[in-house]
DNA sequence: AACTCGGGGCA
DNA sequence: TGCCCAGAGTT
């Protein structure tokens, strides 16, 4: 069982060998935004708001100055805009008059900002200040659970079963590896099961032994 | 734990 | 058209 998941998680290694997001800044502020966005909301969408939206207001200072709609104005192509232009508007405000403009380094700080959650609290530690956390979304949950990596229905005990079985420096490429074996092979609908390297490992697969 | 928010992408 | 999507907040 255990000598199994290691397989995996080497396999895995193997496969995105320099696993990045699609979603990658030039500051921690640009990162936070954009993850805020990519709620419920795919990446090809917040690439083309942000591209736009960053280049008119790149910093949090520019960003405060402008008004809620104007914001809902930038962003209107993702779903759930009208709550999130709300939810940047007032982490402007709370940037600037609690955290010196600067965007918090602890996930209890993280988590009291509108419209962040712990998903998106961890992938701002992970990837704007390199503090290993393992953000667990819609992929890392199926992913995870349909390889044995972990057996969870929350995204929460989902992490901690993740952050007990690989060892912390992985924590961040594990996260990686499991998105973009989700989005690639790994599908919520049609997984391309005869295409996947893991297939021979995995539990969906009736795998009986080693 | 279940429900709501929501427009875009894709078959 | 219909179905799903790199979640978070509220009840």
């Amino acid at each position: 069982m255990k000598q199994n998941k290691t397989k995996i998680l080497s396999i895995l290694s193997q496969l995105y060998p320099n696993p990045t997001t699609e979603l990658e800044f030039e500051t921690p502020f640009q990162l936070l935004i954009a993850t805020i966005l990519s709620a419920q909301c795919t990446d090809k969408v917040v690439n083309r708001i942000t591209s736009v939206f960053f280049c008119d207001h790149p910093d949090v200072y520019s960003m405060s100055s402008l008004t809620e709609e104007q914001i809902a104005g930038y962003i209107k192509s993702a779903g759930l805009w009208k709550t999130k232009a709300k939810h940047i508007k007032m982490v402007c405000e709370i940037l600037i008059n609690e955290h010196h403009g600067l965007v918090p380094q602890t996930r209890e700080e993280l988590e009291n900002l509108p419209g962040v959650g712990r998903k998106t609290a961890n992938v701002v530690l992970a990837n704007a200040f390199s503090i290993p956390a393992i953000a667990v979304d819609t992929h890392v949950q199926r992913v995870a659970n349909r390889l044995g990596l972990a057996q969870s229905k929350t995204p929460l005990r989902t992490e901690k079963q993740l952050m007990e079985l690989i060892p912390k420096h992985q924590w961040s490429d594990a996260h990686h590896w499991l998105i973009l074996h989700g989005r690639r092979v790994c599908r919520a609908q049609r997984p391309l099961c005869d295409q996947c390297p893991l297939l021979p490992y995995c539990p969906q697969n009736g795998l009986k032994s080693n």
